[in-house]
DNA sequence: GAATAAATTTAGCCTAGCCTAAAATCGTTT
DNA sequence: AAACGATTTTAGGCTAGGCTAAATTTATTC
Protein backbone atom coordinates (compact mmCIF):
# COMPACT_ATOMS: atom_id res chain seq x y z
CA UNK A 1 0.00 0.00 0.00
CA UNK A 2 2.68 2.50 -1.21
CA UNK A 3 1.39 5.85 -1.53
CA UNK A 4 2.10 7.12 -4.94
CA UNK A 5 2.29 10.51 -4.46
CA UNK A 6 4.74 13.29 -6.41
CA UNK A 7 7.28 14.56 -3.85
CA UNK A 8 5.79 18.34 -4.44
CA UNK A 9 2.78 16.49 -2.67
CA UNK A 10 4.85 15.25 -0.07
CA UNK A 11 6.09 18.05 0.79
CA UNK A 12 3.06 19.75 0.67
CA UNK A 13 1.22 16.78 3.23
CA UNK A 14 4.59 17.33 5.41
CA UNK A 15 4.49 20.77 6.15
CA UNK A 16 0.58 20.72 7.26
CA UNK A 17 1.51 17.62 9.08
CA UNK A 18 4.38 19.78 11.09
CA UNK A 19 2.16 22.86 11.61
CA UNK A 20 -0.97 20.61 12.44
CA UNK A 21 1.42 19.68 15.22
CA UNK A 22 2.53 23.40 16.10
CA UNK A 23 -0.90 25.36 16.63
CA UNK A 24 -3.11 23.05 18.13
CA UNK A 25 -5.78 24.73 16.97
CA UNK A 26 -6.56 22.80 14.15
CA UNK A 27 -6.96 23.72 10.17
CA UNK A 28 -3.92 25.36 8.97
CA UNK A 29 -4.03 28.59 7.00
CA UNK A 30 -2.72 29.01 3.24
CA UNK A 31 -0.77 31.65 4.12
CA UNK A 32 1.12 29.78 6.86
CA UNK A 33 1.83 26.68 4.19
CA UNK A 34 2.94 29.04 1.87
CA UNK A 35 5.41 30.66 3.83
CA UNK A 36 6.43 27.34 5.32
CA UNK A 37 6.96 26.61 1.78
CA UNK A 38 8.55 29.21 0.58
CA UNK A 39 6.09 29.40 -2.29
CA UNK A 40 3.86 32.68 -2.99
CA UNK A 41 0.25 32.37 -0.96
CA UNK A 42 -1.43 31.67 -4.59
CA UNK A 43 0.60 28.45 -5.73
CA UNK A 44 -0.42 27.02 -1.78
CA UNK A 45 -3.61 27.56 -2.24
CA UNK A 46 -4.16 25.97 -6.15
CA UNK A 47 -2.07 23.06 -5.11
CA UNK A 48 -4.19 22.67 -1.69
CA UNK A 49 -7.22 22.16 -4.00
CA UNK A 50 -5.25 19.67 -5.64
CA UNK A 51 -4.89 18.24 -2.15
CA UNK A 52 -8.57 18.05 -1.35
CA UNK A 53 -9.23 16.41 -4.90
CA UNK A 54 -6.22 13.55 -3.80
CA UNK A 55 -8.11 12.99 -0.53
CA UNK A 56 -4.90 14.74 0.68
CA UNK A 57 -6.80 16.95 3.05
CA UNK A 58 -9.96 18.86 3.59
CA UNK A 59 -10.36 22.39 2.68
CA UNK A 60 -13.01 24.83 3.74
CA UNK A 61 -12.25 27.98 1.66
CA UNK A 62 -11.05 30.62 2.83
CA UNK A 63 -10.91 28.33 6.12
CA UNK A 64 -7.65 26.22 6.06
CA UNK A 65 -6.85 22.61 5.86
CA UNK A 66 -7.49 19.50 7.84
CA UNK A 67 -4.58 16.68 6.81
CA UNK A 68 -7.47 13.56 6.35
CA UNK A 69 -6.14 9.54 7.27
CA UNK A 70 -5.19 9.14 4.12
CA UNK A 71 -2.77 12.64 4.05
CA UNK A 72 -1.97 11.81 7.75
CA UNK A 73 -0.17 8.51 6.06
CA UNK A 74 1.79 10.39 3.23
CA UNK A 75 2.88 12.55 6.04
CA UNK A 76 4.09 9.93 8.40
CA UNK A 77 5.57 8.08 5.43
CA UNK A 78 8.06 10.84 4.64
CA UNK A 79 8.33 12.10 8.15
CA UNK A 80 9.68 8.16 8.83
CA UNK A 81 11.59 8.22 5.77
CA UNK A 82 13.20 11.82 6.52
CA UNK A 83 13.74 10.97 10.31
CA UNK A 84 15.67 7.52 9.47
CA UNK A 85 17.74 8.99 6.66
CA UNK A 86 19.06 11.64 9.23
CA UNK A 87 19.69 9.13 11.68
CA UNK A 88 21.39 6.91 9.13
CA UNK A 89 23.39 9.57 7.56
CA UNK A 90 24.84 10.83 11.05
CA UNK A 91 25.48 6.98 11.83
CA UNK A 92 26.81 5.64 9.15
CA UNK A 93 28.60 7.80 7.38
CA UNK A 94 29.16 10.76 10.06
CA UNK A 95 27.77 13.31 7.96
CA UNK A 96 28.24 16.39 10.69
CA UNK A 97 24.49 16.55 12.76
CA UNK A 98 24.31 19.98 11.12
CA UNK A 99 24.14 18.97 7.74
CA UNK A 100 21.86 15.61 8.38
CA UNK A 101 18.85 17.45 7.71
CA UNK A 102 19.84 19.19 4.03
CA UNK A 103 20.94 15.78 2.60
CA UNK A 104 17.46 13.75 4.25
CA UNK A 105 14.97 16.44 2.64
CA UNK A 106 15.95 15.22 -0.73
CA UNK A 107 16.50 11.59 -0.03
CA UNK A 108 12.87 11.05 1.41
CA UNK A 109 11.61 11.54 -1.67
CA UNK A 110 13.54 8.79 -3.50
CA UNK A 111 13.47 6.10 -0.91
CA UNK A 112 12.47 2.89 -1.74
CA UNK A 113 10.39 0.67 0.85
CA UNK A 114 12.74 -1.66 0.29
CA UNK A 115 15.56 0.71 1.18
CA UNK A 116 13.73 1.83 4.38
CA UNK A 117 13.43 -1.07 5.47
CA UNK A 118 16.93 -1.86 5.30
CA UNK A 119 18.06 0.92 6.68
CA UNK A 120 15.54 0.56 10.04
CA UNK A 121 17.32 -2.97 10.52
CA UNK A 122 20.58 -1.70 9.89
CA UNK A 123 20.17 0.94 12.38
CA UNK A 124 18.58 -1.85 14.70
CA UNK A 125 14.99 0.19 14.20
CA UNK A 126 15.77 3.29 16.20
CA UNK A 127 13.15 5.42 18.01
CA UNK A 128 14.39 9.17 18.07
CA UNK A 129 16.33 10.70 14.94
CA UNK A 130 19.50 13.02 15.75
CA UNK A 131 17.58 16.07 16.99
CA UNK A 132 15.62 13.77 19.42
CA UNK A 133 12.61 13.79 16.98
CA UNK A 134 10.48 10.85 17.31
CA UNK A 135 10.78 8.29 14.39
CA UNK A 136 7.15 7.02 12.90
CA UNK A 137 6.90 3.04 13.09
CA UNK A 138 6.78 0.68 9.76
CA UNK A 139 2.86 1.07 10.48
CA UNK A 140 3.09 4.72 10.55
CA UNK A 141 2.46 5.05 14.54
CA UNK A 142 3.96 7.76 16.24
CA UNK A 143 3.91 9.81 19.46
CA UNK A 144 4.78 13.10 19.40
CA UNK A 145 6.20 14.27 23.14
CA UNK A 146 4.84 17.07 24.96
CA UNK A 147 7.64 19.57 25.04
CA UNK A 148 7.86 23.02 26.46
CA UNK A 149 10.61 25.50 25.53
CA UNK A 150 13.57 25.60 27.86
CA UNK A 151 13.62 29.47 28.72
CA UNK A 152 9.83 28.79 30.50
CA UNK A 153 11.91 26.89 33.43
CA UNK A 154 12.39 27.58 36.60
CA UNK A 155 15.44 26.87 39.00
CA UNK A 156 14.45 22.99 40.25
CA UNK A 157 12.86 21.82 37.07
CA UNK A 158 14.18 18.83 35.54
CA UNK A 159 13.55 16.97 32.63
CA UNK A 160 14.83 15.20 29.24
CA UNK A 161 16.09 17.63 26.49
CA UNK A 162 13.98 16.42 24.00
CA UNK A 163 15.24 18.40 19.98
CA UNK A 164 15.79 22.25 19.05
CA UNK A 165 14.25 23.67 15.96
CA UNK A 166 15.22 21.70 12.89
CA UNK A 167 15.95 25.06 11.20
CA UNK A 168 19.09 26.50 13.05
CA UNK A 169 22.26 25.03 11.89
CA UNK A 170 24.33 27.06 14.34
CA UNK A 171 22.55 25.89 17.04
CA UNK A 172 22.92 22.48 16.73
CA UNK A 173 26.40 22.54 16.32
CA UNK A 174 27.22 24.58 19.76
CA UNK A 175 25.29 22.14 21.78
CA UNK A 176 26.85 19.74 19.80
CA UNK A 177 30.36 20.62 20.32
CA UNK A 178 29.37 20.67 23.87
CA UNK A 179 28.42 17.39 23.87
CA UNK A 180 24.61 18.30 24.80
CA UNK A 181 22.65 15.47 22.56
CA UNK A 182 19.22 14.58 22.88
CA UNK A 183 17.66 12.69 25.09
CA UNK A 184 19.94 13.59 27.68
CA UNK A 185 18.20 14.10 31.28
CA UNK A 186 18.94 18.23 32.40
CA UNK A 187 17.74 20.51 35.87
CA UNK A 188 17.49 23.93 35.93
CA UNK A 189 20.40 24.85 38.44
CA UNK A 190 20.26 28.77 37.83
CA UNK A 191 18.49 31.73 36.47
CA UNK A 192 18.91 34.83 35.49
CA UNK A 193 17.18 37.75 35.77
CA UNK A 194 15.52 39.97 32.70
CA UNK A 195 16.18 37.15 30.28
CA UNK A 196 19.55 36.72 31.25
CA UNK A 197 21.25 33.13 30.56
CA UNK A 198 19.07 30.42 32.26
CA UNK A 199 22.09 27.56 34.00
CA UNK A 200 21.28 23.84 33.38
CA UNK A 201 23.37 20.89 34.05
CA UNK A 202 23.03 18.15 31.69
CA UNK A 203 23.35 14.46 32.09
CA UNK A 204 25.64 13.20 35.20
CA UNK A 205 28.38 16.19 33.88
CA UNK A 206 29.03 18.46 37.03
CA UNK A 207 29.27 21.70 35.16
CA UNK A 208 26.07 23.47 34.55
CA UNK A 209 25.58 25.41 30.80
CA UNK A 210 24.54 28.84 30.53
CA UNK A 211 21.97 28.74 27.73
CA UNK A 212 20.91 32.56 26.33
CA UNK A 213 17.72 33.96 25.33
CA UNK A 214 17.41 32.66 21.62
CA UNK A 215 18.93 29.43 22.39
CA UNK A 216 16.94 28.38 25.14
CA UNK A 217 13.69 29.58 23.47
CA UNK A 218 14.34 27.07 20.46
CA UNK A 219 15.56 23.86 22.96
CA UNK A 220 12.11 21.94 23.35
CA UNK A 221 12.29 20.16 26.03
CA UNK A 222 10.03 17.27 28.32
CA UNK A 223 9.34 18.10 31.54
CA UNK A 224 8.96 15.14 34.39
CA UNK A 225 9.77 14.02 37.79
CA UNK B 1 32.89 23.38 -9.87
CA UNK B 2 29.57 20.97 -9.45
CA UNK B 3 27.75 21.03 -12.94
CA UNK B 4 24.33 22.20 -12.02
CA UNK B 5 21.88 20.50 -14.51
CA UNK B 6 18.08 18.71 -14.18
CA UNK B 7 18.19 14.84 -13.65
CA UNK B 8 16.54 14.60 -17.29
CA UNK B 9 19.81 16.05 -18.54
CA UNK B 10 22.20 14.25 -16.70
CA UNK B 11 19.74 10.90 -17.92
CA UNK B 12 20.51 12.00 -21.48
CA UNK B 13 24.04 12.75 -20.61
CA UNK B 14 24.39 9.62 -19.12
CA UNK B 15 22.60 7.45 -22.23
CA UNK B 16 24.70 9.75 -24.91
CA UNK B 17 27.35 8.32 -22.92
CA UNK B 18 26.38 4.82 -22.71
CA UNK B 19 25.72 4.95 -26.65
CA UNK B 20 28.68 6.25 -27.54
CA UNK B 21 30.69 3.50 -25.74
CA UNK B 22 28.89 0.65 -26.97
CA UNK B 23 28.91 2.03 -30.96
CA UNK B 24 32.30 3.27 -31.18
CA UNK B 25 31.36 4.95 -34.51
CA UNK B 26 30.83 8.33 -33.13
CA UNK B 27 27.71 10.32 -33.21
CA UNK B 28 24.84 8.40 -31.28
CA UNK B 29 21.41 9.03 -33.42
CA UNK B 30 18.51 10.20 -31.84
CA UNK B 31 16.53 6.98 -32.64
CA UNK B 32 19.00 5.02 -30.39
CA UNK B 33 18.54 7.53 -27.36
CA UNK B 34 14.90 7.70 -27.51
CA UNK B 35 14.54 4.12 -27.31
CA UNK B 36 17.49 3.89 -24.77
CA UNK B 37 15.24 6.62 -22.62
CA UNK B 38 11.92 5.24 -23.48
CA UNK B 39 10.72 8.61 -24.64
CA UNK B 40 9.76 9.34 -28.08
CA UNK B 41 11.51 10.28 -30.71
CA UNK B 42 10.10 13.47 -31.19
CA UNK B 43 10.92 13.47 -27.29
CA UNK B 44 14.43 13.05 -27.98
CA UNK B 45 14.84 15.61 -30.87
CA UNK B 46 13.47 18.62 -28.94
CA UNK B 47 15.74 17.40 -25.77
CA UNK B 48 19.20 17.21 -28.16
CA UNK B 49 18.26 20.51 -29.47
CA UNK B 50 17.94 21.98 -25.53
CA UNK B 51 21.34 19.86 -24.74
CA UNK B 52 22.94 21.56 -27.61
CA UNK B 53 22.26 24.71 -26.09
CA UNK B 54 23.76 23.94 -23.00
CA UNK B 55 26.42 22.77 -24.59
CA UNK B 56 26.38 19.37 -23.10
CA UNK B 57 26.38 18.03 -26.83
CA UNK B 58 27.35 18.85 -30.04
CA UNK B 59 24.22 18.04 -32.59
CA UNK B 60 24.73 18.17 -36.19
CA UNK B 61 20.67 18.39 -37.60
CA UNK B 62 19.92 14.50 -38.80
CA UNK B 63 23.39 13.12 -38.11
CA UNK B 64 23.12 12.42 -34.31
CA UNK B 65 24.91 13.93 -31.48
CA UNK B 66 28.16 13.81 -29.68
CA UNK B 67 29.28 14.69 -26.04
CA UNK B 68 31.18 17.83 -25.46
CA UNK B 69 33.96 17.69 -22.65
CA UNK B 70 32.02 19.59 -20.50
CA UNK B 71 28.98 16.62 -21.54
CA UNK B 72 31.09 14.16 -20.67
CA UNK B 73 32.25 15.74 -17.13
CA UNK B 74 28.14 15.32 -16.81
CA UNK B 75 27.53 12.17 -17.44
CA UNK B 76 30.62 10.44 -15.50
CA UNK B 77 30.32 12.47 -12.80
CA UNK B 78 25.91 10.81 -12.43
CA UNK B 79 28.28 7.50 -13.13
CA UNK B 80 30.08 7.66 -10.84
CA UNK B 81 27.36 8.66 -7.90
CA UNK B 82 25.52 5.64 -10.19
CA UNK B 83 28.24 2.87 -9.35
CA UNK B 84 29.29 4.03 -5.87
CA UNK B 85 25.96 3.80 -4.83
CA UNK B 86 25.30 0.35 -6.37
CA UNK B 87 28.40 -0.88 -4.54
CA UNK B 88 27.52 0.90 -0.98
CA UNK B 89 23.69 -0.71 -1.41
CA UNK B 90 25.32 -4.22 -1.99
CA UNK B 91 27.91 -4.07 0.54
CA UNK B 92 26.63 -1.63 3.47
CA UNK B 93 23.02 -2.47 3.21
CA UNK B 94 23.04 -6.25 1.74
CA UNK B 95 20.54 -5.14 -1.09
CA UNK B 96 20.35 -8.37 -3.50
CA UNK B 97 22.61 -7.77 -6.87
CA UNK B 98 19.62 -7.55 -9.01
CA UNK B 99 18.19 -5.02 -7.48
CA UNK B 100 20.94 -1.93 -6.90
CA UNK B 101 20.90 -0.72 -9.93
CA UNK B 102 17.23 0.25 -9.87
CA UNK B 103 18.13 1.92 -6.77
CA UNK B 104 20.78 3.73 -7.74
CA UNK B 105 19.05 4.92 -10.66
CA UNK B 106 16.98 7.20 -8.47
CA UNK B 107 19.69 8.07 -5.99
CA UNK B 108 22.27 9.10 -8.27
CA UNK B 109 20.46 12.61 -9.26
CA UNK B 110 19.91 13.33 -5.18
CA UNK B 111 23.62 12.30 -4.14
CA UNK B 112 25.55 15.50 -2.93
CA UNK B 113 29.16 16.04 -3.70
CA UNK B 114 29.51 15.74 0.23
CA UNK B 115 27.59 12.22 0.49
CA UNK B 116 29.09 11.29 -2.63
CA UNK B 117 32.70 11.69 -0.75
CA UNK B 118 31.81 10.31 2.35
CA UNK B 119 30.61 7.00 0.86
CA UNK B 120 33.36 6.86 -1.41
CA UNK B 121 35.71 6.69 1.54
CA UNK B 122 33.69 4.65 3.82
CA UNK B 123 34.29 1.86 0.83
CA UNK B 124 37.64 2.15 0.57
CA UNK B 125 37.61 4.43 -2.80
CA UNK B 126 36.47 1.10 -5.08
CA UNK B 127 37.06 1.40 -8.74
CA UNK B 128 34.87 -1.06 -9.67
CA UNK B 129 30.82 -1.58 -8.90
CA UNK B 130 28.86 -4.72 -8.07
CA UNK B 131 28.70 -5.48 -12.13
CA UNK B 132 32.71 -5.05 -12.66
CA UNK B 133 32.12 -1.86 -14.11
CA UNK B 134 34.78 0.75 -13.28
CA UNK B 135 33.91 3.81 -10.97
CA UNK B 136 35.13 7.15 -12.53
CA UNK B 137 37.34 8.81 -10.00
CA UNK B 138 36.95 12.27 -8.06
CA UNK B 139 38.50 14.09 -10.86
CA UNK B 140 36.55 12.26 -13.70
CA UNK B 141 38.94 9.53 -15.61
CA UNK B 142 37.66 6.09 -16.11
CA UNK B 143 39.47 3.54 -18.09
CA UNK B 144 36.48 0.95 -19.80
CA UNK B 145 38.05 -2.55 -20.02
CA UNK B 146 37.64 -3.49 -23.71
CA UNK B 147 35.78 -6.18 -23.24
CA UNK B 148 34.11 -9.01 -26.02
CA UNK B 149 31.06 -11.11 -25.44
CA UNK B 150 32.16 -14.41 -23.87
CA UNK B 151 29.72 -16.21 -26.82
CA UNK B 152 32.80 -15.53 -29.24
CA UNK B 153 35.60 -17.08 -27.42
CA UNK B 154 37.22 -20.67 -28.23
CA UNK B 155 38.14 -23.65 -26.22
CA UNK B 156 41.13 -22.67 -24.75
CA UNK B 157 41.00 -18.86 -24.11
CA UNK B 158 40.98 -17.40 -20.68
CA UNK B 159 40.31 -14.11 -19.31
CA UNK B 160 38.62 -12.42 -16.78
CA UNK B 161 34.85 -12.22 -16.30
CA UNK B 162 34.02 -8.40 -16.20
CA UNK B 163 30.25 -7.38 -16.28
CA UNK B 164 27.20 -8.39 -17.58
CA UNK B 165 24.48 -6.13 -19.34
CA UNK B 166 22.90 -3.73 -16.51
CA UNK B 167 19.86 -4.65 -17.70
CA UNK B 168 18.99 -8.30 -16.89
CA UNK B 169 17.98 -9.10 -13.36
CA UNK B 170 17.39 -12.21 -14.53
CA UNK B 171 20.56 -13.11 -15.34
CA UNK B 172 22.80 -11.75 -12.39
CA UNK B 173 20.39 -13.71 -10.32
CA UNK B 174 21.75 -16.83 -11.88
CA UNK B 175 25.00 -16.12 -11.86
CA UNK B 176 25.28 -15.08 -8.12
CA UNK B 177 23.27 -17.92 -7.20
CA UNK B 178 26.46 -19.98 -8.80
CA UNK B 179 29.08 -17.62 -6.80
CA UNK B 180 30.32 -16.01 -10.69
CA UNK B 181 31.32 -12.68 -9.77
CA UNK B 182 32.60 -9.80 -11.45
CA UNK B 183 36.14 -9.73 -11.62
CA UNK B 184 36.40 -13.38 -11.72
CA UNK B 185 39.42 -14.81 -13.86
CA UNK B 186 38.15 -18.13 -15.85
CA UNK B 187 39.20 -20.33 -19.04
CA UNK B 188 36.70 -21.43 -21.63
CA UNK B 189 36.80 -25.44 -21.11
CA UNK B 190 34.18 -26.88 -23.76
CA UNK B 191 32.32 -25.33 -26.68
CA UNK B 192 29.33 -27.11 -28.19
CA UNK B 193 28.53 -26.85 -32.05
CA UNK B 194 25.61 -25.22 -33.26
CA UNK B 195 24.89 -22.62 -31.17
CA UNK B 196 25.30 -24.61 -28.13
CA UNK B 197 26.54 -24.01 -24.21
CA UNK B 198 30.01 -22.56 -23.69
CA UNK B 199 31.58 -24.24 -20.63
CA UNK B 200 33.64 -22.31 -18.70
CA UNK B 201 35.63 -22.55 -15.45
CA UNK B 202 36.04 -19.63 -12.88
CA UNK B 203 38.24 -19.13 -10.12
CA UNK B 204 39.41 -21.94 -8.93
CA UNK B 205 36.45 -24.02 -8.69
CA UNK B 206 36.99 -27.40 -9.94
CA UNK B 207 33.77 -27.42 -12.01
CA UNK B 208 32.55 -25.90 -15.13
CA UNK B 209 29.55 -24.11 -15.50
CA UNK B 210 27.36 -24.37 -18.79
CA UNK B 211 26.61 -20.96 -20.29
CA UNK B 212 23.50 -21.02 -22.89
CA UNK B 213 23.36 -18.86 -26.00
CA UNK B 214 21.28 -15.38 -24.58
CA UNK B 215 23.55 -15.88 -21.40
CA UNK B 216 26.89 -16.42 -23.25
CA UNK B 217 25.91 -13.15 -25.37
CA UNK B 218 25.24 -10.72 -22.37
CA UNK B 219 28.57 -11.71 -20.63
CA UNK B 220 31.32 -9.52 -21.19
CA UNK B 221 34.77 -10.56 -20.51
CA UNK B 222 38.46 -9.21 -20.96
CA UNK B 223 40.38 -11.53 -22.70
CA UNK B 224 43.89 -12.13 -21.71
CA UNK B 225 46.95 -14.76 -20.43
C1' DG C 1 17.31 10.00 -61.37
C1' DA C 2 12.76 9.13 -59.29
C1' DA C 3 10.20 6.62 -55.80
C1' DT C 4 9.88 4.94 -51.42
C1' DA C 5 11.24 3.69 -46.67
C1' DA C 6 13.28 5.18 -42.52
C1' DA C 7 14.95 8.56 -39.53
C1' DT C 8 14.51 13.16 -37.91
C1' DT C 9 12.51 17.44 -37.01
C1' DT C 10 8.64 20.70 -36.44
C1' DA C 11 4.12 22.05 -34.93
C1' DG C 12 0.89 22.00 -31.60
C1' DC C 13 -0.82 20.23 -27.33
C1' DC C 14 -0.72 18.45 -22.34
C1' DT C 15 0.46 18.29 -17.17
C1' DA C 16 2.70 19.68 -12.90
C1' DG C 17 3.91 23.55 -10.23
C1' DC C 18 5.33 27.74 -9.89
C1' DC C 19 4.55 33.05 -10.60
C1' DT C 20 2.11 38.02 -10.47
C1' DA C 21 -1.89 40.80 -10.53
C1' DA C 22 -6.56 41.26 -9.71
C1' DA C 23 -10.79 39.92 -7.49
C1' DA C 24 -13.28 38.03 -3.62
C1' DT C 25 -14.04 37.07 1.18
C1' DC C 26 -13.31 37.54 6.15
C1' DG C 27 -12.74 39.95 10.46
C1' DT C 28 -12.37 44.05 12.81
C1' DT C 29 -13.07 48.64 13.84
C1' DT C 30 -15.55 52.55 13.86
C1' DA D 1 -23.72 48.64 9.09
C1' DA D 2 -19.91 50.30 6.34
C1' DA D 3 -15.30 50.44 5.43
C1' DC D 4 -10.65 48.92 5.71
C1' DG D 5 -6.81 45.63 5.93
C1' DA D 6 -5.51 41.00 5.73
C1' DT D 7 -6.16 36.67 3.84
C1' DT D 8 -7.51 33.74 0.25
C1' DT D 9 -8.87 32.60 -4.25
C1' DT D 10 -9.15 33.19 -9.29
C1' DA D 11 -7.29 34.44 -13.75
C1' DG D 12 -3.79 34.19 -16.84
C1' DG D 13 1.03 33.05 -17.92
C1' DC D 14 5.56 30.63 -17.71
C1' DT D 15 8.96 26.52 -17.94
C1' DA D 16 10.36 21.71 -18.20
C1' DG D 17 9.63 17.72 -20.41
C1' DG D 18 6.70 14.69 -22.14
C1' DC D 19 3.14 13.27 -26.28
C1' DT D 20 1.00 12.59 -31.36
C1' DA D 21 0.64 13.84 -36.00
C1' DA D 22 2.52 15.93 -39.87
C1' DA D 23 6.41 17.63 -42.49
C1' DT D 24 11.03 17.16 -43.83
C1' DT D 25 15.50 15.16 -44.80
C1' DT D 26 18.37 11.15 -45.70
C1' DA D 27 19.18 6.67 -47.56
C1' DT D 28 18.08 3.01 -50.55
C1' DT D 29 16.28 0.75 -54.35
C1' DC D 30 14.68 0.30 -58.91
Amino acid sequence: MTLEVSSAVQDYAKAIYSLEQRCDGGAVSTNALAERLGVSAASASSMVKKLDGLGIVEHVPYRGVVLTGRGMNVALEVLRHHRLLERFLAEELGVPWDRVHDEAEVLEHVLSEELEELIAAKLGHPTIDPHGDPIPTADLKIVEPATVAMDGLEVGDSGRFVRVSDSDPEMLRYLGARGIAPGEPFEIVDKQPFGGPIFARFGDAGEAHPLGGRLAAAMRVEVGA
